[in-house]
DNA sequence: ACGCAAAACTGAATCGTTTCAATTTCTTAG
DNA sequence: CTAAGAAATTGAAACGATTCAGTTTTGCGT
């Protein structure tokens, strides 16, 4: 049914190699045969077969990516940044969520060494890195996303959560709050954890605020509001007098509540501060305040230093990459 | 380097038919065998190499998606809808955004074929639908995501994007206002045009309501912004009393432009009402009415059909499903 | 015209899985 | 215990692009 090289090769009078030599290294064969070659190719609508290549090839030329959650734009922007290097390079992305679950990040790990993938972008879900490891082992170089390599075992990409988390609580307790809920969750997640860390420093750094942390099962805007409810209801003597949110998802839950309720204002009666910067925070009922990672920027440094693990081969020196997170002042905290 | 199903024979004393056997068909191997042989691929690490498999069967076991923009939270709904019903029918799914642009959309489509995916889920940037006949004549099952099929030539999934027009404009003039602007473009994206045909087929319907058509370049929120500056500078004689947006991205990037300069309020001043009903317009400085789709559904369906249409081969029955579009109503036109 | 190196081209072997006709082994009725 | 049929297993062929050692053609200096 369909075209292959050996159709091709028959139509144009030349021999198989030829036309692969068309196709892959047209400086090597006779001006006057490429274009005959080229016309075949065109006239019979001769599409190269991947799978082929690949097999060939032992390796295909896609990279796969596992973020937390695909609807989250944070993610997306990684995603782009990601995509637009890789294609840049004659990659393709294979992008999978696996929303906080070590199955699903199982699942898609699994899809990827099938397909023999070039190499590995994870954010991962917990701490346990024993599978990349593995992947690694067998040659596929990994790379961490939004998230440093401790012992700095592997290649990543990240930006200084516990700075980041400073940043926040840094603001809030300036800005004369002394009361701060941190809401974020679940605290296995390396950059939740990191940026309570950040924020209990800096409260610790002072004599009279206080931190109280409220878990999240997950970083939705549907959780934020749950806790948000949950604080707008308490009485004002217990009352946090700031949020810091672990992500935009959570704020912008918290701000809903806390507006719906209507009997609290923001910043007046609380302060918010998020953290990503995505787009929608700038357009929220109140502009919220927040933590900016660059998204795309981390995306294409992640491929970037995919791309040279792959060329160095095993021995390759690992690289970490720690962006500055940055403080983005709007209403919700003035 | 990696282990090959020869390898595996070797190990378990068997021959590879019957190692393939026992990855396929299990039950037409003897439970010993297949304990055998699963053990030593255990034990081995052997990962099947989906090229070869892909090879062999002619065809991948994954969906081409297209999406007109990946950073839309609709389209990542959709998505979401397709890549979850994918997954349930072990199929996997390759997604792509067009970014509007005709080129982009042949690359993607493109690198698809190159592939031999097992169908085609697409939005299509223009109403210029040969390459996507082409595809289907050779044997690769497509299907239009939101988007109608006109001659219904195409299985598609949609929703009645005039009766949507038609019921936001219907909104606004019920809700007082006559002098309604509808914000979005390009025009010849056939969504876009479709829900104009709708506001104006209202428009019309009355005595002394006008319909200003303002066209942007794209459906983003900084185009949307651009839209609301102007609109906010306009003379208040010549100043529409309501807005309606093509999508809720130009919404929130018009109701920021209004907000900001202070002087208008929403709804008050200009009434708005947007398209998609993404998560976040509910969040916005103002919340924002807006016509539901469902996303997610559609991606689902989607799917659905594809499915269908592969099992049925050549002379498959085209469907066309159309979702009705739901008016959600929220401050913003309140 | 001749020799020789460079350029162009050839085609068989290869990648790893699946398939299927052929063969071997197992069951069971008589 | 045997024959026939079922069940289990085998292994070579096929999928289509690429590679590379080997062969043919071209171009050039003398």
């Amino acid at each position: 049914m369909a075209i292959s090289v050996r159709d091709v090769a028959r139509e144009a009078g030349v021999s198989v190699g030829t036309v692969s030599n068309v196709l892959n290294r047209p400086q090597m064969v006779a001006p006057a045969t490429v274009a005959k070659v080229t016309a075949v190719i065109e006239q019979l609508g001769f599409v190269r077969n991947d799978a082929a290549r690949q097999l060939r090839a032992g390796r295909s030329h896609s990279f796969g990516l596992v973020v937390l959650d695909a609807r989250n734009p944070f993610f997306m922007d990684i995603t782009h940044g990601a995509q637009e290097r890789a294609l840049a390079n004659g990659y393709t992305v294979l992008m999978g969520a696996s929303d906080d679950k070590k199955s699903s990040e199982s699942r898609l790990l699994e899809l990827f060494d099938e397909q023999r993938v070039a190499g590995v972008l994870i954010t991962p879900v917990d701490t346990d890195l024993s599978r990349l490891w593995k992947i690694r082992e067998s040659g596929t170089p990994v790379v961490l996303v939004d998230r440093g390599s401790g012992d700095r075992s592997f290649s990543s990409v990240s930006v200084d959560d516990v700075e980041g988390g400073r940043l926040a609580a840094a603001h809030l307790v300036d800005g004369g709050r002394r009361r701060i809920a941190f809401v974020g969750g679940p605290l296995e997640i390396e950059q939740v954890a990191h940026r309570l860390d950040g924020a209990r420093s800096v409260v610790a750094g002072t004599s009279d605020a206080v931190l109280q942390v409220y878990e999240t099962t997950s970083l939705s805007v549907l959780e934020g509001r749950r806790v948000g409810e949950k604080l707008a209801a308490l009485p004002e003597n217990k009352r946090p007098d700031a949020v810091f949110a672990a992500n935009d998802l959570l704020a912008l839950g918290v701000l809903q509540a806390l507006v719906m309720t209507g009997k609290l204002a923001v910043p007046e009666d609380i302060a918010l501060v998020g953290y990503d910067d995505i787009a929608f925070t700038e357009s929220a009922v109140v502009p919220i305040s927040s933590i900016r990672q660059p998204a795309e920027e981390i995306g294409r440094t992640a491929v970037d230093l995919l791309l040279r693990e792959a060329e160095a081969g095993a021995d390759a020196v690992r690289e970490q990459f720690v962006f500055a997170p940055k403080l983005v002042v709007r209403a919700s905290s003035r």
